[in-house]
RNA sequence: GCGGGUGUGGCGGAAUGGUAGACGCGACAGACUCAAACUCUGUUUCCGCAAGGAGUGUCGGUUCGAGUCCGACCACCCGUACCA
């Protein structure tokens, strides 16, 4: 056996993996299924040491489910519309279509050197029209199905650029790109109903136990449920129409407080306003100025503006309200329309306190007398408080039964209803953007918005547009939006707007179960296949991409692509860490911060330096960007040491679900391992057959442990305890002088053990030891349970909790016998000195503790 | 502010309430070499020549026994934010 050289094996193995079609997917009613899936990427056209990790985490789960005797599914595709293409067009020219495809193939090729166990013949691109259009027909099914509506909704507008921007890309007002002033502008918009199902998806979570507990937790807070009351005032001298306002209040016990009301600058009311009030509509503008993002409104001051407007006290019709806009009132929560309550509510106390309004306390902390608060009472909900100005339940509670009590008693008055409000809104999918899938919708002049006739799809992207003017390129489009009314068959137009990217995300995972179905599934495959068994994907996704995932999966249900089993797509997900970089930095002239690559720098003792001997500034452990020059390439690691390494490496050095920092140090070492086994594969191979050694018993007990401790990491996820184990294995087996055969026996499981890792060594030292057919498709290794049990035990011995010696003794020796041996052990009697023996605790195989 | 998480050698990290520091990096010593690199062997938590002592962010508690469980605090990280 020749050195080990990986650009050599690794071609090699891929090839004869290729041709024995070990990946492609089958369904096989005589096995277990089992379905894992990695985020697939955005195609940047450069594969990163992130997707290294993600893809490898995954690769060793299918490696090993095949080796465990499951039918895997393990394909790959690529989230293709958005808007880096067209932003490329802009920037360089050329059609966001050709950029994406050949983004694809770049980082296809990438991807295809690390030897993952892909079945590419599923791939597709959220771009490609067979795709699309099957998300097409399922939005005319999700019409009908009453889960799309149009509504009008505020959105950030830019006004040079011609286009909706998303909150992150209004910097300071300003749109990113153009730097022109943001304006919030009323737009009708699609949305998918899935506050339809907050309810629900948020009671579901509680199902999902092979789920992050953070996750969970991030996606029940977005959620966001609350109970509390809803109820009208009457109101004096509004606006014909507006006899009552309707505000919603998770504290009605705090009723009594009750100081002002305020409405929401965008409330019904606030815009009938608006009309017949200059100074009205003055403030009102003044509050729709600025971003709608959150850092623009978490500096915003309070600012409000009576209306005049009176409103009774639903329990006493003397006692009036002043009614105010308030620019920190949001339309979309509850009703648009609140009670402040200054004394226990932080903004209405600020609030209050600017326009002079009364702040009335409803409750005092148990056992303090009531007093003018200089700052408001805010206790938890849980604490127990004395009413002063309660209306229902005892003087003493806490306020969650308080709240409980007010609801019921407002209800038995005849004033409100308890309601439950969701902070989730629905899903606004329109992009006024190209590069996305179209909204089969047509609008007729007869028949209003209509859903476009199946027979129809995919409504394919026009290529023939350009992005040399701002706007978008399907509303300008000589004859793309022209058609003919599905319903009536005149004369029509398109709807211009495309999906968010999310769409295209949220049902891929099915779409994989039968990627070249007419349909956007078969039933039969989905059967099968769903649900993902494992998802691996980063944190990042929490909540928006799994959200959405879990609602179209129901939607999907609901409009018959997707079986029942399937409303929760994921039955586990595991959520991986970044892959990090050390940062080096020194300081121009200016004082301005300049980066450097890691290949400029030397390390020594007195830490790092450029080759002139300039000092660097080492910054531990940041996320690899470009911009800090702290990027290190896949590629280039393939080319120096081989996909293996960088596979093992990636998974070796920390716990998969935290960051791994890159060391160049540590990939060296790992390079260096994987020779070692190189050369210990050797080494056994040209043993004599009939080599007799010592310690067969020894390292078959060794071997034993090995897959019993690398089989359980793996299953739980702990890749480097798996690698740890393997290293262990390995110096064990390089320091053993058994016979030939045991020798041969444990260089054979150490292959099939690192296979999932690292492939395509394992196939060679597979093959070179004389394994049967290829390794990736050899039977994962079963421990023998005798072996894994050890006859003698080494048992230390404490005195009063520390420990001072150990013995060696039979594993089923009698308690009262062990004890007898330790009592007679000479460092016991040493340490114990005469002092009497007040108790002895024997914990049978693992450890004695003598009290003196 | 609120919610969650994490604190263990020089570093990354192991430890079903039962020998703290597995495994890896780095460092040190030795072998090989004219020499260096590679490779191999060994050492490596700290203090101490040793015997021994101390030790898992801090303080307290439960326990025969605590990195692990409980309480308070400190630090850092992540998420989220006018949601009435």
């Amino acid at each position: 056996m020749s050195r080990y050289d990986p650009a050599t094996i690794e071609p090699k193995w891929q090839k004869a993996w290729d041709e024995a079609g070990a990946f492609a997917a089958r369904r096989d009613p005589a096995k277990p299924k089992y379905y894992v899936l990695e985020m697939f990427p955005y195609p940047s056209g450069r594969i990163h040491m992130g997707h290294v990790r993600n893809y490898t985490m995954g690769d060793v789960v299918a490696r090993t489910k095949i080796a465990q005797g499951y039918s895997v599914l393990h394909p790959m595709g690529w989230d293709a519309f958005g808007m880096p293409a067209e932003n490329a067009a802009m920037e360089r020219g050329g059609h966001p279509k050709e950029w994406t495809y050949s983004n694809i193939a770049d980082m296809r090729a990438q991807m295809k050197p690390l030897g993952l166990s892909i079945d590419w013949s599923r791939e597709f691109a959220t771009c490609d029209p067979e795709y699309y259009g099957q998300q097409q027909a399922m939005f005319i099914d999700m019409m009908e199905a009453g889960l799309v509506y149009r509504k009008a909704a505020v959105v950030n507008w830019d006004p040079v650029d011609m286009t909706v921007l998303a909150n992150e890309q209004v910097i300071d007002g300003r749109g990113w790109r153009s730097g022109a002033l943001v304006e919030r502008r009323e737009l009708t918009q699609w949305f998918f109903k899935i506050s339809d199902y907050s309810a629900e998806l948020l009671s579901a979570l509680d199902g999902l136990k092979d789920w992050p507990e953070k996750v969970r937790l991030m996606q029940a807070n977005w959620i966001g449920q609350s109970r509390g009351l809803q109820f009208a005032f009457a109101t004096r001298g509004a606006p014909e129409g507006f006899d009552r306002l309707e505000v919603y209040t998770t504290r009605p016990d705090t009723l009594m407080g009750a100081s002002f009301a305020a409405i929401s600058p965008d409330h019904p009311l606030a815009k009938h306003l608006e009309r017949h009030d200059p100074a009205i509509a003055a403030f009102v503008a003044e509050c729709r100025r600025g971003g709608t993002s959150a850092e623009a409104l978490e500096t915003a001051e309070k600012l409000g503006m009576d209306t005049g407007m009176r409103v009774a006290h639903p329990f006493d019709t003397d006692w009036e309200l002043p009614v105010y806009i308030a620019n920190f009132i949001l339309m979309d929560y509850g009703t648009g329309a609140i009670f402040g309550c200054p004394a226990h509510d932080a903004r209405d106390f600020e609030f209050a306190t600017k326009y002079g309004l009364p702040i009335p306390p409803v409750f005092v902390a148990e056992g303090a007398e009531a007093a003018p608060l200089a700052e408001p009472f805010v206790p938890m909900k849980s604490e127990k408080v004395r009413y002063i100005r309660g209306f229902a339940g005892a003087a003493v509670q806490t306020g969650e039964e308080a709240v409980v009590a007010a609801i019921a008693e407002c209800e038995a008055r005849g004033i409100g209803r308890g309601v439950t409000n969701y902070r989730l809104r629905d899903w606004g999918i329109s992009r006024q953007r190209y590069w996305g899938c179209p909204i089969p919708v047509i609008h007729c002049a007869t028949c209003g918005v209509v859903a476009e006739a199946k027979a129809n799809l995919p409504i394919k992207l026009p290529d023939d547009v350009t992005f040399d003017i701002p706007g978008n390129p399907l509303d300008r489009h000589p004859t793309w939006r022209d058609c003919t009314c599905p319903q009536c068959g005149a004369k029509a137009r398109r709807e211009t707007d495309t999906m968010d990217t999310f769409v295209d995300s949220s049902w891929y995972y099915a779409r994989f179960t039968s990627p070249r179905a007419e349909t956007p599934t078969v039933a039969e495959d989905a059967d099968y296949w769903m649900n993902v068994d494992q998802y691996i994907g980063g944190i990042e996704h929490a909540i928006l991409h799994l959200l959405y995932s879990r609602f179209f999966a129901r939607a999907m249900h609901k409009t018959g692509h997707l079986p029942a089993k399937a409303i929760e797509p994921f039955n586990a997900l595991f959520t991986q860490g970044m892959v990090t970089h050390e940062i080096y930095k020194t300081t121009d002239e200016k004082g301005r911060p300049v980066y450097h690559l890691p290949e400029d720098i030397i390390r020594s003792e007195n830490g790092a330096t450029l080759q002139d001997g300039t000092v660097v500034e080492v910054i531990p452990s940041a996320k690899m960007s470009k911009s800090k020059k702290n990027v290190v390439d896949p590629m280039n690691i393939i080319a120096a040491f081989g996909a293996d390494t960088a596979r093992w490496f990636v998974m070796s050095d920390s716990p998969p679900e935290r960051d791994v920092e890159w060391t160049a140090s540590g990939a060296e070492a790992t390079f260096k391992h994987l020779s070692r086994v190189w050369s210990l594969c050797s080494r056994i191979g040209e043993m004599p057959a009939d080599h007799t050694g010592t310690g067969d018993d020894d390292l078959r007990r060794a071997t034993a442990r090995a897959i019993d401790e690398v089989t359980r990491s793996i299953e739980g996820f702990a890749f480097n305890k798996a690698i740890a184990a393997l290293y262990g294995f390995t110096n064990t087996l390089a320091k053993a002088t058994a016979s030939t055969p045991v020798m041969k026996a444990g260089i054979r499981t150490l292959a099939k053990l690192m296979s999932p890792m690292t492939p395509h060594i394992a196939e060679s030292i597979w093959t070179y030891q004389g394994g049967e057919g290829l390794c990736t498709q050899a039977p994962w290794p079963k421990a023998d349970p005798a072996l894994l049990v050890d006859d003698t035990v080494t048992l230390p011995i404490q005195i009063n909790g520390k420990r001072r010696a150990e013995i060696s003794v039979p594993k089923d020796m009698a308690a009262a016998e062990v004890e007898k041996i330790a009592l007679a052990n000479e460092d016991v009697i040493k340490f114990l000195a005469g002092q009497p023996v007040k108790k002895i605790i024997v914990v049978p195989g693992r450890i004695i503790n003598v009290v003196a």
